[in-house]
DNA sequence: CCGAGGATCATCT
DNA sequence: GATGATCCTCGGT
């Protein structure tokens, strides 16, 4: 089993895509945050529910989840053996279909488009229906390998935004992201 | 059935 | 740095 800090790492400098009738876009993953076992904050801790069942489907699936009544938030399912795991993607780069991200943020400062969880789902059109869309074969959402740079410069830290197991250092940003709340 | 609170963001001081 | 927006899920009764 991979657990998800593993993956976690290696989802840095990936491109994720998405595609509508407005477009495509994407960004580079430059910040990620794991959800494991044992992980008191984690969805999947209580077991599966009407929510959080992608979590604990196979790995390389899309969770997407609606946050505080106004954003959405994606993780990237990983593989776990019946416990639910995921990887929340926290920041992107900005990468391709940048003026479509622009209008969808109201926003012109590339910097701002999608330098936080609600945000990329807002710059990427992502929302609802992209829930449990499977990240290699979905044409709507998916992923392409790392091949745009090296991971040379990791920075790993306590997650944050949250109130339980804040001390796990499974918060990892990489690839000249700024450094957003350290 | 009901209530609390949340893996956030923008705006204000 | 603090606060309000806004709604849905989950857990407890």
């Amino acid at each position: 089993m991979r657990p998800p800090f593993e993956v976690a790492r290696e989802l840095l400098g990936a491109e994720i895509v998405t595609t509508s009738p407005e477009g495509s876009a994407s960004g580079l993953i430059t910040e990620v945050e794991a959800y494991g076992a044992n992980d008191e904050a984690s969805h999947s801790f209580r077991g599966p529910t009407a929510r959080n069942k992608v979590m604990f489907a196979e790995g390389g699936h899309c969770y997407v989840y609606r946050i505080y009544g106004l954003h959405f938030c994606v993780n990237v399912v990983t593989e776990s053996e019946g416990i639910g795991s995921a990887v929340l993607i926290r920041a992107i780069k900005p990468f391709s279909g940048v003026e479509l991200m622009k209008e969808r943020r109201k926003l012109s400062d590339p910097s701002k488009l999608a330098s936080g969880p609600g945000k990329i789902c807002q710059a990427l059109g992502i929302d609802m229906s992209h829930n449990g869309e499977n990240l290699i074969s979905s044409t709507k959402i998916f992923l392409k390998p790392n091949s745009i740079f090296e991971n040379s410069s990791i920075t790993y830290s306590k997650r944050i935004g949250i109130s339980k197991a804040k001390d796990l250092a499974w918060r990892i940003v990489g690839c000249g992201a700024p450094l957003n709340n350290m």
